[in-house]
DNA sequence: CTGTTAGCGCCTTCAG
DNA sequence: CTGAAGGCGCTAACAG
């Protein structure tokens, strides 16, 4: 009677007239099944085409062989993160589970915990976190954070050097020649944009240049939330000549604006991103950039998991990965004059 | 008692002194609880952060509001369809469970049969299969397909036109001049590298060029696969002046066997690609290639599937979008003495 | 060797 | 308004 059109384990007891529990035992190899009955159940089990519910195996089983990856949206950087992901659960045996539990807004704070709450204990054996805003360890299950909002705290954690990556981006637009650097912040309660922000500052202090307040703004991280703060920036009476944005969806952002308001890149305005996503490649000019790591991230933390599912302590429980600076099309040397007025 | 670490609703009801029914009511919100015992029982879930496990609730209400996306791999191609579908979700109230049943390799035939009977019916309900290698309606919950590989079947299909693509990418390349191309096509039982190859032959055919056999390899869609062939067709005593790959990332194989071999792109070879993933503009030169609408057809696939769960019949059942070529780096016009030397 | 009996965590009657 | 009982699909003892 399948009703429901999914065939379960009681279809198969009852076609091949045995009771569940032998179908169980069939299914999981146990010993203690006639050769005879094996063989017919097997049978059943191909023409119905029956597998098991991770579901209900799960809630019985408490293991479940999936690894669970809890993003807040699929966006560039979640999805390279994947990819890495991917390539290194391959051959360790598990699964991929990819949930996305936050609202798209990336706004809505603890969707991690709730995710976690919700398939933990049962769905997946492990969890890794893609940038969770808030880290707690709550829960029962082992888990990695990667680029955690709150900065490295009690679990173990993989991210990129930031902090460093911001200093080689604004030190690359001084080199130019630039002075007026604007700076395209992400969140101002995210570690990750608190640090390239002070990359930033700490860059421009060592080189004697004073940060006009007028130039740093917050983007969001998202290519609509920083469309507006784009526009203000160039539609400045005095821009900026160059502009470092904390990520690469907003330095796409801030290209676009350019373009909407006639500028060219990099003639009368420079542009740096940070993460090196693919589709940083595909900008007019491709765009100039600080890459982290994205896949190795991914899979680094895998690894980590995987070590952690075992039971064995992970050697270090916070990996920072270097960051290198992309140069692509989006930079030039400031014009002359501009270097010239405030020297 | 939380041994396991995580918290129940029988943790909620103990701690709040009241019974597992009551806090049931509470989190749906069902008339017939005390205000007082309402609040007790609301602060007791904040204080103790419960959230109820999707895998027992759904065990038992057979309904999820989950949306599954069922990949072999993250890979490119299927990162892009969730960027679009993780756009298109948001806002329907649905959230998303991308699964990746498949071994790495893609050569798990069957994977998506068993990823949807092991999670449909109870995880999920409604799923879309990413390139499904066989697509039967067996199970019951609504389910779409995109770039499905036996071409569209009995569900509902999303899928972009292969055919005229292959036909405009060859015909660029014929219109450069070039007679001797070679074809790294994806593998001989999917049905889009099937009709990227029929493609190719169409407008070969139709420009009265001959298809030399030694120049039509099998690269199997994936970097690593291709790397061989590639190798072969690009040392051979007369080898093409131009290679179409059915996929990008086997025409980034190829660019990378080119450079391996001393051969300059586009000067020596060119190079045509298909999908236009992100990656495509980041190779050096950027690759020219034919754009599918990824996102677009993982938002449309969403669109399809959210009317099914409806219960609403969808008007189309098979959706083809078009492709159309994107020029960057990789092409150049034949060697006038190849050229010549055909005619 | 095989069937019966408990639950896993949750939700839904149905009495109290 | 609340508590006890049953069942979702499956597995793990324990009987037969």
């Amino acid at each position: 009677m399948s009703r429901t059109g999914r065939v379960t384990i009681n279809d198969v007891a009852r076609t091949a007239g045995v009771s569940v529990a032998t179908v169980s035992k069939v299914i999981n190899g146990r010993y203690g099944v006639a050769q005879a009955t094996n063989e017919r159940v097997q049978e059943v089990i191909a023409s119905l085409g029956y597998e098991s519910s991770l579901v209900a195996r799960s809630l019985r089983s408490h293991r479940t062989n999936v690894i669970g990856i809890l993003v807040a949206e699929f966006e560039p950087f979640s999805t390279e993160i994947l990819k890495g992901v991917s390539q290194a659960v391959a051959g360790t045996g598990y699964e991929l589970l990819a949930y996305s539990g936050g609202g798209a807004g990336g706004t809505d704070v603890g969707w991690e915990r709730r995710s976690l709450s919700r398939l933990s204990g049962t769905l997946i054996d492990g969890a890794v976190l893609v940038t969770p805003t808030v880290v707690e360890v709550h829960d029962g299950v082992p888990v990695v954070a990667i680029d955690p909002h709150a900065g490295p705290s009690g679990i173990p954690t993989v991210d990129s050097d930031n902090l460093a990556g911001a200093v080689t981006a604004t030190e690359h637009l001084l080199a130019l020649g630039h002075r007026r650097i604007g700076f395209l912040g992400g969140r101002p309660d995210l570690e990750s944009s608190r640090l390239r922000e002070e990359g930033f500052r700490t860059a421009m202090a060592r080189a004697g240049v004073p940060v006009d307040p007028a130039l740093v703004r917050v983007g969001g991280y998202r290519r609509e939330t920083a469309d507006r703060p784009a526009h203000e920036l160039l539609e400045l009476a005095d821009r900026p000549t160059a502009v470092f944005a904390a990520n690469d969806l907003m330095a796409i952002a801030t290209i676009e604006a350019a373009a909407d308001l006639g500028l060219a890149v990099p003639r009368d305005l420079s542009v740096v991103g940070f993460d090196d996503v693919p589709e940083a490649a595909a900008t007019t000019p491709p765009l100039t950039t600080v890459a982290q790591p994205m896949q190795q991230m991914g899979s680094v933390a895998i690894g980590m998991l995987v070590e952690l599912m075992a039971g064995r302590p992970v050697p270090a429980a916070h990996l920072r990965l270097p960051t290198r600076l992309v140069e692509r099309g989006t930079c030039a040397p400031a014009p002359v004059g501009a270097t010239a007025a405030v020297r």
